[in-house]
DNA sequence: TTGTCACATTGATATATATCAATATAACTG
DNA sequence: CAGTTATATTGATATATATCAATGTGACAA
């Protein structure tokens, strides 16, 4: 994964109201308005965590008349919660620094 | 896992430079002046991330004379990394709320 | 067409965060 | 002790982010 699109997704999931959104799509595809009233949040609020969720490609979203029916990309997550386990399990070597300055 | 305390450490990885802080950590522990070495930051930014770091339980730092190690903690993210896989999964169930107002 | 409903966008504001220069602290060194 | 080194803290600043009120947009309904 890109490091810039790692850094979007984990921006995307720091946020404690984001996280509910995505816990209360569980059930699968939401209307906009059923998440709104779950969440007390203004709905210029929520319109604008659905579109960071959307642009890291968390959620996607579907219209349908007058509603917009969101649902939760489980691969991402998966991809994400992947990601960071490797990081845990690396063990990439690192050189010293060109201007490395400690004294030992 | 505590929801804040996820929302803790998810906004620690959730910056360019603390995960390249995570993949330094890669080869084990590792003093603070490598890091700065290897990071394009000022002393006191660089000071400041590890602080959020440890702050999360990302990392664990051991003092030794004037220098400081910094470990990374494998168990964290890997802690984290199934928490999104599972919140990919989850299929909570959720009730419309009281003040629902979608009409059909 | 006019009104209403669901959602998005805009504009403004307050808070959070990343950053660095300057300074403090703590430990070693002579 | 005084000087040096490694890191932390403080203070200031710029940028990012979360938030809401007001308004725009697009779709349905009468």
């Amino acid at each position: 994964m890109e490091s810039t699109e790692t850094v979007k997704i984990l921006k995307a999931l720091a946020d404690a109201n984001r996280l509910h959104i995505l816990e209360l799509l569980g059930s699968g595809e939401q209307c906009a308005c059923v998440l709104l009233g779950n969440l007390d949040l203004s709905q210029p609020t929520l319109s604008h965590h659905m579109k960071i969720l959307c642009d890291a490609g968390l959620v996607t979203s579907r219209k349908a008349g007058k509603w917009i029916y969101y649902t939760r990309r489980a691969e991402t997550l998966d991809r994400i919660g992947t990601c960071l386990q490797a990081l845990g399990r690396s063990t990439t070597v690192n050189h010293p620094a060109s201007d490395f300055r400690c004294r030992e």
